[in-house]
DNA sequence: TAAACACATTGACATTTATAAATGTGTTGA
DNA sequence: TCAACACATTTATAAATGTCAATGTGTTTA
């Protein structure tokens, strides 16, 4: 049960950047599609594709296939552990 | 009250990186000097001392001055307030 | 089957990052 | 004052990152 580091400082890596940060914000509402987050900011299609691709390689978001879209969502069993793994550093 | 997502993005950022993030979690046993967090990693000290000062720019941790050394800790304030953010996330 | 749509992948490029060697700075004790 | 110590800064460099333009892939619909 040693700390994962490796996997803990990619999920961070993941949230280290601004725009991945607010993706992921905007995934606690709900699920969203491509699409419609890619409304919310100023970059193209394949950046956006690019940052999605490290949010679902870190384990914290899911993406799924619907006909022409990809539904991304929040991957609750990581996010309660990167959660957890936070919580439990308790500086005296 | 709007999210200072540069903010927190520099935090995750700070600790999406693995040597950081285990020094992190090294002071949250509480406080060490430089040298003593220098012996627990193979990399030489101005890598550390680069370490430490992005970690302490992004808020996390302190540093004070004691005659010859560096002693860091972790900022609870700054630290609470990204735990706070992440707990505010919450996936439906 | 072909066109249109949503998204992924590739290639190129500028920027940032992690690292070490060399050097600088501030503090203590002889 | 000088030597030794702990740490910071500078310089250089290889690797990783974020971005876009161009192109590829899979799906739906005409």
């Amino acid at each position: 049960m040693k700390s994962d580091y490796k996997g803990y400082a990619s999920m961070m890596k993941a949230l280290g950047d601004e725009t991945r940060l607010k993706i992921f914000h905007m995934l606690a509402e709900g699920e969203l599609c491509a699409c419609k987050v890619l409304e919310e900011f100023n970059i193209t299609q394949p950046t956006l594709s690019y940052h999605m691709k490290i949010l679902c390689d870190s384990g914290l978001v899911n993406g799924r296939r619907d006909g022409i879209w990809m539904r991304y969502t929040i991957n609750k069993e990581t996010y309660d552990r990167l959660k957890g793994f936070i919580d439990n550093v308790d500086p005296s």
